[in-house]
Order: C-alpha cells, then structure tokens, then sequence
DNA sequence: TGCACCAATCTTGTATACCAGTTAAGCCAA
DNA sequence: TTGGCTTAACTGGTATACAAGATTGGTGCA
C-alpha cells in the first residue's frame, strides 16, 4: 500500500497533514519529524520545512525548538475560544445570508449524501473528516472561502480538542443535526437554521469531558491509564497514532522508517 | 537613521511587515525581494523566506513563481468578503458577550486615547494603525485571542482594500465611532454595540470607490491618471510606495539598495 | 542499589551553493 | 526608426552541509 506519488509538493504535504488531523488520524501532541516527512513525501527538509512552518501560522501545529514539530494539544482555554469563535462565525455567517441558491443547496445536500453513507460505513477517518468538511463547505456554499479557509483550521482545531478531551459525541446525531441545517436553509428559515446551528456546536462542546477547572493537573493521564470499560476507546488506531511526545518508535528496524506516519496515507 | 537591531528573527520581520501594512506603509502590490529584506534585517535569505512563508499563509502576501513576493491586491469579490469577515466575527463576538470586565474597558479607553492623540497628531502612520488596532484590541477585551489573532489578518486585510480602493473614509469620524462603541459597552448596552459596530464596518467599506460592476478593466487606471483635483491623493509616501510591480528601483546607486523597504523601520 | 555525570545520537536551526525561470537591455536587421 | 531576437543579470526554488541544543542510555562511583 501506500506508494507516494514522488516529490511532493508543501502544499501536498500540508494539506494531508489537515486532512488528517480532521480525520482523526492525527492526534493532538503526535510528532512530526522532519525527515520522516520528508523520507515520506520523498523531498528535502526544506519542502517538508515549508509545509509545517504553513501549518504553524494557520494554529494546527508547533515547533519546539530542537525537539520537533507536534500537532497542538490545546488549552481547556483555547478549546473554550475555538468553540466561540465557531458559534460566532458559523452563526454569524447564517445571520448575514440573505437568500441561498439552489446550487448551494445542491451541493449540501450532495454532502449530506456522502455524510450518511460515511456514518453507516466503516471508514471512521472519513467520516470524522466529512462531518467537519460540513461546516467549512457551508461558509463555501455561503458566498465567503475567506472564512471558509478559517472555519477550515478552526474546525481541524475543534477536532483536535474532541480527541483530547474525549468527546463521547455520537456521528449520527451530527448527521441528523447537519441534514436539518440543510433543510431549515432550504426552505429560507435563516431564524431556525441559526438556532439550529447554535444547538449543534453547543452540543458538541457540551460532549467534551473537560476535567474539573481546578488543580489536578495528572487527571487527563489518570483518565488515559484507567483500565478499560467497554466502549471506551474509539478506535485501536488513534490509541495507535496518539503516542505523545517522547514517544520514540519501539523498534525502527521494523519497517522502512517512514512508518507511524501512514496516517497520512 | 534606521539602524536595525542586528539579527532578526522571522516573527520579527513578518510583525514588521504586518505592521506596516496596517499603518498603510507597504501598498498592495508593493515588492517584497528577499534579497532586499535579507540585508535589511541582516540574516540569510532563509529567514526572510519563512517569515515570508507565514504571512502568504495568513494571506498578506503572495508570491508569484521566480518573480518575487508582493503585498496582496484584493480583487473586489476579496474585498467584498473580508468585509463581511469582520462584520461576522465583530458583531458575533459583540453579540456572545455577556458583560465587560472594568479592565478590559479601561484598556480600551486607554487605546482610544492613543488614537485620539494619533487623529490630532501627524503620523499618519501610527493613526493608520491604531485605527486599525482598536478591533484586534477589542477582540482580546472581549476574551478571544484567537478570533482577534484572525481580525488582524483580516483588518490588515481590509486597509489594503481601503489603499487600494482609494477610501474617502476620514479617520476622526472612525475614531468618534470607536469612542461610541466602547460608551455602548461600558454602559453595558450591548445591543446597541453591536449596532455602531455594524453601522461603523459599514460605513468604512461604503466609503470605497469601488468601480462599477460592469465590464471596464482599465477603470482603475483611469481613474487613478486623472489629472488630481485638490485633495485627492492621500500622501505623497503612499504614491512613493505604491510603486507597483515591475517597478524596478529608478537608481539602484542612489542608496545602500536597502532602499525602499524603509517604510519597514 | 541508586544517583550523577558523560558521551553518543538525534533533532531542528541556519547559511549557502547551485539551479531554473523571468525580465530587461542591447543589438541587429528590415 | 522600429520590431524582433539574443543574451546577461536577477529572482526565487531547492537541496545540502554544517552547527548547536536536547534527549537518552550507559558507566562509574558512593
């Protein structure tokens, strides 16, 4: 599997990098080694270089100086403004629309089609990803890519914070809640489609199992190492992908050392 | 004059450039060599680039292959939309507010009187840029760091809109508006914050001299070689940077050929 | 056995050399 | 004089070499 198409360019590179991170392939805090990237996407440090410092503008990775490059691993507080600056936005955008075209609507309705049939299939990265690419296509459909590219890294962001914090937020009810979004808009009630909206990112937020505000600061490790209940983890490969920090490769010999990365696949 | 601290780091120069687009001194279009840059703030090419890297990341600039890198020219379908931007996430961010702290009143009142002292004063410049600053300031008050991180890009944005547009829109009137929204907030009247805050984008952008819809491309041109009625040009800096492309400089000898990037001191 | 120190290794940071495309200037011919 | 062509200079694009910090694993001493 997996044979790259040669010399990738940054932009390749970075937008792989988003779209895995929306599809949960990337977990907050994974390292990004520059020359696993690059051995990877098969170019020099300096495209690999290029593609992170892009990603470290736009919020969706970090460097530690002389240590690596890491997906962020947002704050309680910065999960707190990532939410917000959604609601205002996506509400905002919802509040600012005055009539929306057929061919808007065509075209979400056309993603709730691959939505659903995501949330029934079995590809969980695809369908994480598309039930985030929902919002970022809506302000797209809206009539602004300029805040569409932003709801884009807002929502990688957001996706990043459910992973961190465990949200225990169930696909299907996204699904349901984008289809009735859709159609509220359809039929030109901007009134319903903002409420509507407004219930949906709170919902989401409000699945988020942020530790009590106060001192614990060993809680979410505690949390992480609890043995097991049923139906806890989402799947073996975020347990897989999510080795924070220092989490060398246990055996590089293995493979051909540009392993652990295929969730860039 | 001007002497650069030795050594720049990236986060350095792309501020500066920020900086200078918010005060209205690097016009769209205007070049951005990395040579030039590079013995400006005295390190390699490498620097100049990554600083370059983050701010076409954050849609500032663009660079156009083997060319070179210019400050972005909005097209009006941009502009259109990074005005709608920041009445989105302005009034949004208004709009999910539940009350001020007295602290953040007191750092805007204590910006307002800067740009108080800005309006009367002579640095055209400085004024450009608080003016500017007061919605970044706001965003920060109102607790979202991130939106506000976001309304810089997009009030840099909209300046060079207004440069590039040729805005009428007179900077006392701006201020005043800004002194109203923030006596809205303090008083705790949000509902009427959010009102100036709409009437005020709006008054801003229906000052542009957007040419009409229609088909005729040299519209600009034109207008800008119409022989200039008394108080047409903003300032003679604004025309001696504006220089667009192809611009070579006139006299490379004249100066140390760090010349006009000076606007970034 | 446990702790502190040291060295090897791995990581990014930075500068630079070289390549390829673009542009502009100069030259020649009509 | 004018128009097209050739060439030289300049620009960013990319890879690479080397430097310097961080981390880890080992070793020796108490």
């Amino acid at each position: 599997m997996c044979s790259f198409p040669r010399m990738a360019s940054a932009s390749d590179i970075s937008n792989r990098i988003i779209e895995a991170v929306m599809a949960q392939k990337l977990a907050p805090g994974a390292r990004l080694g520059e020359q696993q990237l690059a051995m990877l996407f098969d170019c020099s440090r300096t495209i690999v270089r290029e593609a992170l410092t892009r990603l470290a503008a736009r919020g969706i990775v970090t460097v530690s100086a002389r240590r690596g490059w890491y997906v962020i691993e947002p704050s309680q507080e910065e999960a707190r403004e990532a939410f917000e600056a959604r609601r205002v936005i996506e509400m905002g955008l919802i509040r600012c629309t005055t009539d929306v075209s057929k061919a808007a609507i065509k075209q979400l309705k056309n993603h709730l089609t691959r939505e659903k049939a995501a949330v029934k299939g079995k590809d969980v990265g695809l369908r994480s990803f598309l039930l985030g690419d929902f919002h970022v296509c809506l302000a797209e459909c809206l009539g602004n890519s300029l805040l569409a590219d932003t709801l884009r890294d807002f929502t990688a962001r957001t996706t990043l914070i459910a992973m961190l914090y465990q949200s225990s937020h169930d696909a299907a009810e996204s699904c349901e809640e984008h289809v009735r979004i859709v159609q509220a808009l359809e039929k030109g009630d901007l009134v319903l489609a903002e409420q509507l909206m407004q219930s949906h990112i709170g919902t989401v937020q409000a699945a988020l199992q942020l530790q009590a505000a106060g001192g614990d600061p060993l809680a979410q490790l505690r949390s992480a190492l609890t043995p097991l209940s049923p139906a806890q983890p989402k799947t073996a490969q975020e347990l897989h992908t999510s080795v924070r920090k220092r989490g060398r490769q246990a055996d590089p010999s293995t493979d051909d050392s540009s392993t652990y990365l295929g969730a860039l696949l």
